[in-house]
DNA sequence: GATGTATTTAACCTCTAGGTTAATTATGCC
DNA sequence: GGCATAATTAACCTAGAGGTTAAATACATC
């Protein structure tokens, strides 16, 4: 079990069944049958998934009979944008911190450099 | 393997150690022990956290002597941050959509009602 | 080339995530 | 009460996450 909350909801973002779930939502509450119907998986998963969900905070349930109802409780997606906030500059600035380094690296870039699996290129 | 790139942004930052490790990459480039130095766990789950962060684009790797510093790659970031962006109307409607379903479910509150585990409560 | 430092890889463990099918619970309707 | 529908729980499976220790790799230096 995820115990800080922050953790817990990136973790139930992590799947797109999920995701998707949510986006459905948006356009009102849904019933576990209607929230089930655009995937092929089983009932009882997409019961675990709203269960993850809930226990993220970002669904709230109803009781309607044998029916219960979802409803999006964004919430937690406020912290999820604050977070993500905290680095806007660094996307922002084109290439990742792009001014920091290119100093330091390109004018040494024939001994090292960053590449996709370390220093595999051939040296000059 | 996640295939879909936004879930495996959502999973790298599931861990409170990856989002201290992006954290600190803040502050600039690191080597793998001084990103190691705040943790008790050993090196090698140090190793696995970046490459998670590596695969999932939210740092890039350098080469210098037997050093692999790390710096941030905040470009993912920005999917997150637009994603969750969407839902922006849901979690400022102060309640979660509360207008929505006010009069829907608040009218018939002895019968239904949002719990937190169903309708556990004694009717009247 | 031997030694020391930085880091990764290998082999392993345990726990959990996400899925399944079958059974159970809850409710409305006849 | 008996049947149909909605959803969950139980029991199970497999794969992967996150951790460990020990061995291997890469590099600088002496």
């Amino acid at each position: 079990m995820i115990s800080d909350r922050l953790s817990a909801t990136f973790a139930a973002l992590a799947d797109p069944t999920r995701r998707a779930i949510l986006a459905r939502l948006v356009s009102g509450e849904a019933s576990v049958t209607q929230l089930a119907a655009p995937f092929e998986i089983s009932m009882p998963a997409i019961s675990k998934h709203l269960k993850v969900l809930e226990r993220a905070g970002l669904i709230a349930r109803g009781h309607e009979a044998q029916w219960r109802p979802c409803r999006l409780k964004a919430g937690p997606l406020k912290d999820v944008a604050d977070w993500a906030e905290h680095y806007r500059r660094y996307w922002t600035e084109s290439f990742d911190r792009l001014d920091d380094y290119l100093r330091d690296v390109e004018n040494r870039e024939k001994k090292h450099g960053y590449g996709k699996h370390g220093d595999k290129r051939k040296r000059a």
